[in-house]
DNA sequence: CAGTATTTGCAACGATGTTACATGTAAAAT
DNA sequence: ATTTTACATGTAACATCGTTGCAAATACTG
């Protein structure tokens, strides 16, 4: 089912739609710089807007490394889906970051303090890359 | 064991010395902002190329977080210890932000991509924040 | 102490992101 | 369907962040 704005409690308007297309048409996490080029044309201040506003709503969600342009991805969990422990993988052969669920949700104590959510981001070396 | 400039492999001089006696008399992770406010007078480019540097050297490290200001922190590894896998936790009451190691490693498998790295953050309430 | 390499301060620049405001457009109301 | 209203957009200006080139100052080396 692919992602709309319906029901997300924003309005549509065809820029926003541009915008979503481009994330539909994307498999993995990708940075401003790409939604620029893949945009005929575009507004900087728009841009910044919409997207800021997609995560509002969480359409998307933003993930930063230290040193690297921010990426963004669709959310998958909206309102009605319970969060669910995502992992953040990056390649550093090919640089794709993509998301993934964990099957099994990872339980970290930390002395007395109380986690309530966990973010991971995993380094490595993604599937196609290892084989080639 | 105070951390110093000493067999780092980077020059001494007043003004890192400065910098690390900040980082020094922080047990958290500090942002920029919090260094220059400790700092009597600073240049902003030095500044900048210090905590590059400093960086670089495995010094420090920065902690990125979606939407919050890079902090950065003393990192306790260098090269002769080997890397051990830490975690970032950050109260969402006081908006503390530490690092700790884990007791035992966490291991993940996400299909056949090989994961070399872990970054963990975990976000919720601190023990002090518990309590009171 | 002299010579060399590195660091610093300054000025200028470029990239990134925000704000105020006027205009345009989508959604809601009639 | 038309009006009304609320929200989104484009523009210009601005603020912040971080970098670069260069000259002067300082730290390290022999």
């Amino acid at each position: 089912m692919k992602n709309t704005l319906k029901n997300k409690d924003i309005s549509q308007t065809p820029f926003r739609r541009d915008v979503l297309k481009i994330f539909n048409s994307h498999k993995n996490a990708i940075p401003l710089s790409v939604i620029e080029q893949e945009l005929s044309s575009y507004n900087r201040v728009t841009l910044y807007r919409t997207i800021k506003s997609f995560i509002e709503k969480n359409i998307i969600h933003e993930i930063v490394i230290s040193g690297e342009e921010s990426k963004y991805a669709l959310s998958k969990e909206n309102k009605d889906t319970p969060y669910q422990q995502h992992i953040h993988f990056k390649c550093r052969s090919c640089n794709i970051l993509f998301c993934s669920e964990l099957d099994k949700a990872i339980t970290i104590s930390l002395e007395k303090h109380k986690i309530e959510r966990l973010d991971i981001q995993a380094f490595g070396i993604c599937n196609k890359c290892n084989i080639s």
